[in-house]
DNA sequence: ATGAAAGCGCTAACAG
DNA sequence: CTGTTAGCGCTTTCAT
């Protein structure tokens, strides 16, 4: 059995509130008294416990995070920035796995509002009403990480993907590619799906380009697999593309894997730029040029505002991080 | 504010007991006061408190888990077992990311103990006295994954990795193979380093094949940069080598990066066999022969045993599980 | 500077 | 079948 404050007090033959004044370093006693508790702790091996803490106080110091997927790079990066930051500020973090299930989501919420987690952040996927109605009643903060909400205001943190595939997009033009497709997850996706393609889209209708829609392939996902199905389905369409933009690095990797198979060579005969800067990225052959979402960043970043909303009570702005062109060996200049 | 059990009562007109037992349904309760506890936690959208109820029952349906570093394909497979499994028996779990860091191991050993977690997973490294004396102290059961502890004995969860390269080098000879090389992670590694490395020597020796020293070379870790750096360095001492067993994938994708920069063909100049099955291995070119731990099973596994743990106050048996050879395209017989 | 006591939200005897 | 009551381990007035 765990010594409790109560066995602490008794051996310092003190009462209870002085034990747990000198815990909190709250003003009160005296520097020998404060000696006494001090050496009973020690000797009793005494650890508080947060549990009973947290039921007066009102706060676990722990918050919950949900991923659609926990199993893939792109969510442990983020998930390693979010638990530097916690660790940092003396919070843990649980993870939920939702498996981009409304019913598992929905239960998940549940358990985290019972557990009386401080705070959430919600990564990935469409904020949906009824999980924010849920949210609402727990009245505690919530930070959006690469994801959007549209009728409720919630504070995010992402890059701007519309405006990160322009510049990768741009970036090709300025090697001097003109026929340039693009491979993009879901159409339906409309936090890394339709913003990128809009981003695509509009480089090379400013820089005048043709910019129809055979030009994009629209993969089922954002993974290996699609990227290796979707590209061949996009050189059928369009016979004379020297560049391509993927909307993720796996669905690259999976281009450049499908490239290898039908004997087009990255880049001599085709050039492709991905989208995260994932670790994969850097293990292809040819190493992938990718336009860089700082995950790790945005993981930290985010744990960091909403640990501010929870010390504060009061909402955070927005934010959008930078992003950034990583140049490695996919893209050729013509 | 969250209504309370109290509210609850008052508004069913029932005591607060009566509404605990429809709770945790236990017996002592017509039809009809079930039905207005029901429908007064409905009307008030009451959800109980975990924390009080964690204070008094001393369970509070969480445990931790210890990784080196989350953010790599390893961590995130087994997570997402570990997190499966807990959710199937309404369980939490609190990450914890060690960084291999002795101080930040041991300050978050205090924390699950402060935040009275009902168990541990400790993965990947070694379990320190130290550590252990700790988690002794916490007396919660513990589950060691991919990881061993000479000691003490607690229960693991693990592959055999001497048997699992001794099969993989095995198999590199059934095709034909007899100049075969390693390369190791760090001598220093008792888990994933010497067991390895003796699978493969006994493997040659057993076959009447060379099995040196010089044929194994050891890395500084298990990392892709450690792949492309070691290659270069085996093939130097070892001109005539036609496959290399390789402790893990990502330096494996590593070795075929520094091969193709070489110039040296994957698997017509040189086989490689790598190990774990991450994603990675599908994407490489070629599509990596590798030998799989079921990572995802793992971690699964090893919940269930903890959770076994947990619920019996008894200990369970350490397993042993299957792992087995993907062939894909990094081999060719000869 | 220190202690007594109330109470956070819940469960579990114990009584009826 | 139902209610009363005593804690779980801690923080925090309010006295002294």
């Amino acid at each position: 059995m765990n010594p409790t404050i109560k066995d602490v007090a008794k051996k310092a033959k003190v009462s209870t509130a002085t034990v747990s004044r000198i815990l909190n370093d709250l003003p009160g006693y005296s520097a020998k008294t404060k000696e006494k508790v001090l050496q009973a702790i020690e000797e009793l091996g005494y650890q508080p416990n947060a549990v009973a803490r947290g039921l007066i106080m009102k706060k676990t110091r722990t918050i919950g995070v949900l991923f659609p997927d926990v199993s893939n790079s792109f969510a442990s990066e983020i998930l390693n920035g979010i638990e530097d930051a916690c660790n940092e500020m003396g919070h843990s973090v649980i993870v939920c796995n939702t498996a981009s299930n409304g019913i598992r989501t929905k239960k998940y919420l549940q358990v985290l509002n019972e557990k009386r987690v401080d705070g959430i952040i919600y990564t990935s996927e469409m904020m949906k009403d009824e999980y924010h109605d849920i949210i609402q009643k727990m009245n505690v903060p919530v930070m959006l990480l690469s994801s959007v909400s549209y009728k409720h205001q919630l504070p995010y943190v992402r890059v701007d993907d519309r405006h990160a595939v322009y510049n990768g997009t741009e970036y090709l033009i300025k090697k001097g590619h003109e026929k340039i497709g693009m491979i993009s997850g879901p159409k339906t996706d409309l936090i890394a799906g339709l913003p990128r393609v809009e981003g695509f889209q509009s480089a090379l209708k400013e820089n005048g380009l043709a910019h129809g829609e055979p030009l994009v392939e629209y993969a089922d996902g954002f993974g290996f697999k699609d990227g290796v199905v979707a590209l061949p389905k996009l050189l059928r369409k369009n016979k004379d593309l020297t560049a391509v933009v993927i909307a993720s690095d796996e669905m690259a990797v999976g281009a450049i894997s499908a490239a290898y198979r039908m004997g087009v060579k990255i880049p001599e005969q085709l050039s492709i730029i991905g989208y995260d800067n994932l670790p994969v990225s850097e293990m292809s052959i040819p190493p992938l040029t990718t336009i860089e979402q700082p995950l790790y960043e945005m993981g930290s970043k985010s744990a960091e505002l909403l640990l501010k909303m929870i010390q504060t009570g009061e909402g955070v702005e927005s934010v959008i991080m930078r992003h950034h062109i990583v140049e490695r060996e996919s893209v050729r200049a013509r």
